[in-house]
DNA sequence: GACATTCTCTACTTAATTGATAGACTAAGT
DNA sequence: ACTTAGTCTATCAATTAAGTAGAGAATGTC
């Protein structure tokens, strides 16, 4: 299950995508439209922020602002920022690699096999489908479909 | 990521399987092989055995046995067991369905649909792979390898 | 330069979950 | 009756999840 704060993120990021690139969009206007409790959106965006997935401004006509379009922002880059690693098993991770606790060698892992179809299943998706493909209107034309 | 207390499941239902059916295995035996924390484990086989996927028989020569042939019990089945549902969302969730708090309307939510794939993807490997299959000796012989 | 606006940062809280540990109890066999 | 083993319930410490609180710092306006 993912937390959550990484569904308030996607929500937020999908709410900045749809602003134009001068337009600064408040916190307290994000919070509003996607029921987001304030304070912790507001933690949550600066998370990103300091990830640089977005900027800000303060102040009278301050706000946040998207700093990529969103279809060069994979679902999977926000799900590792605020979840941490997608992978099942931390000895399948790429970007947090660690070896299990309990099992002394990595490559005599019987587990270890059968999760890294899973790692490989869902990293093959989220690190195309993007923030622009949670806009998508009627289930019809989505950025990035390898068939399209 | 799975938990800890599914992969040592996950183990100790695998050292059974290696076991003649008329032949149980001791909870310590399991939990000395695997090294597993051995009353943890004993929870944890008490589990699988009120869900039916273990029998057990007291005194001496007792221990437990698995009730199915490893090849017939999914990996999915077993996290589902322990960790609860495969879904990344609760309203993906086939067993334990639930709408998301925050959203109102779930046919609408736009995180939905792309996690409605990873879903599906990890739904195949883990349904299709069984117990069976982590016993794999040197990347070779599959059980249910579709190809094979 | 006061003032309102808006983001920034740190700390705190509360509840649930995770990964165990403890110990009394019950059944089976000898 | 005694030993061997599984059964059940409670408890615990650490961590995480989700959210709250409030002082502080920048920015623009009058």
């Amino acid at each position: 299950m993912i937390s959550q704060k990484a569904k308030y993120a996607l929500r937020a990021l999908l709410a900045l995508s749809h602003q134009a690139a001068d337009q600064p969009l408040l916190i307290a206007e994000i919070a509003r439209r996607n029921r987001i409790p304030r304070k912790f959106l507001e933690q949550i965006l600066l998370e990103l922020k300091h990830h640089g997935l977005v900027a800000s401004r303060r102040g009278q006509a301050g706000g946040y602002l998207l700093l990529r379009p969103a279809a060069d922002l994979p679902i999977g880059e926000v799900l590792r920022l605020i979840d941490g690693p997608l992978a099942p098993l931390p000895c399948l991770s790429k970007m947090a690699y660690r070896p299990c606790a309990d099992c002394q060698d990595v490559e005599q892992c019987e587990i270890r096999r059968v999760f890294a179809e899973v790692a490989a299943a869902t990293r093959a998706i989220l690190e195309r489908r993007t923030v622009a493909d949670l806009a998508a209107p009627d289930g019809g034309a989505e950025t990035n479909t390898v068939s399209g």
